[in-house]
DNA sequence: TTGGAAATGATAATCATTTTCATTTTATGC
DNA sequence: GCATAAAATGAAAATGATTATCATTTCCAA
């Protein structure tokens, strides 16, 4: 755990939700700290390793990473203006143990996002 | 549906399960197929737009295809093997309708996948 | 203070995927 | 059969995220 770890705890902290390791990046770029690209995939990778931060893939295949102690939620998604609702879920954690037991997996977790067209658009 | 559709459709029948476009390619060319990388990937695309296939990642972001039956379902993936269920995700529609009509969402999908460890590993 | 280990970041390398574009194949009308 | 336009193809270049290299800087204990 070093300061460049920290300064990315900090982001995932202020912006909440998820972010992949170049919006990081500018952001931190934007409020002037000159870290370097490469720090900040080296910092996630060890926030990944130590179980600090989520690891999850957008549908572009890009990673994208959030805090592990945020409460678990989901997205609901606007396909056209990317508006983002964060929703409950429990429905989908029973499901996800109860078919996890049921096939003989340990260890599980699971990914969940609603995506369609918002009132305004 | 055209010639090179046709032959993704017959490798992922042959070989089941889940392969990348490089696989494919390189499964298609071992056996004779001249075929290109470029179509490889064009006729994957297509396939999936016609939702005659699959399409998910690895844990590395890597796209993998799969032929899927004509019923919606979702996957139980392993982690460790890449071993793979399909699950009914009856309770998965439900909360994603639900929980659209709620905030006025329209014209909505969803995905949901589980993943762990499997009990062979 | 100093010597070495850890951290950093610019740059180059990788690798999957997409674009471009010229060529070939296929289908269709005459 | 033949001409021709549309669709399909694939080599090569472009893209974009991620990772590896490596020289330099920072940190810390002796």
């Amino acid at each position: 755990m070093n300061k460049s770890d920290l300064k990315l705890i900090a982001v995932l902290e202020r912006t909440g939700g998820f972010a992949s390791a170049q919006e990081l990046h500018q952001i931190l770029r934007r409020e002037g700290d000159g870290i370097g690209l490469t720090t900040v995939y080296r910092a996630l990778q060890s926030l990944v390793d130590d179980k600090i931060v989520d690891l999850l893939r957008r549908e572009d295949g890009e990673a994208i990473y959030r805090l592990c102690g945020d409460t678990h939620h989901h997205h609901l998604v606007c396909k056209s203006c990317g508006d983002t609702v964060e929703i409950e879920g429990g429905a989908i954690e029973k499901w996800a143990k109860s078919m996890a037991e049921e096939h003989g997996f340990r260890d599980v977790g699971h990914t969940a996002e609603i995506f369609g067209i918002c009132s305004k658009c």
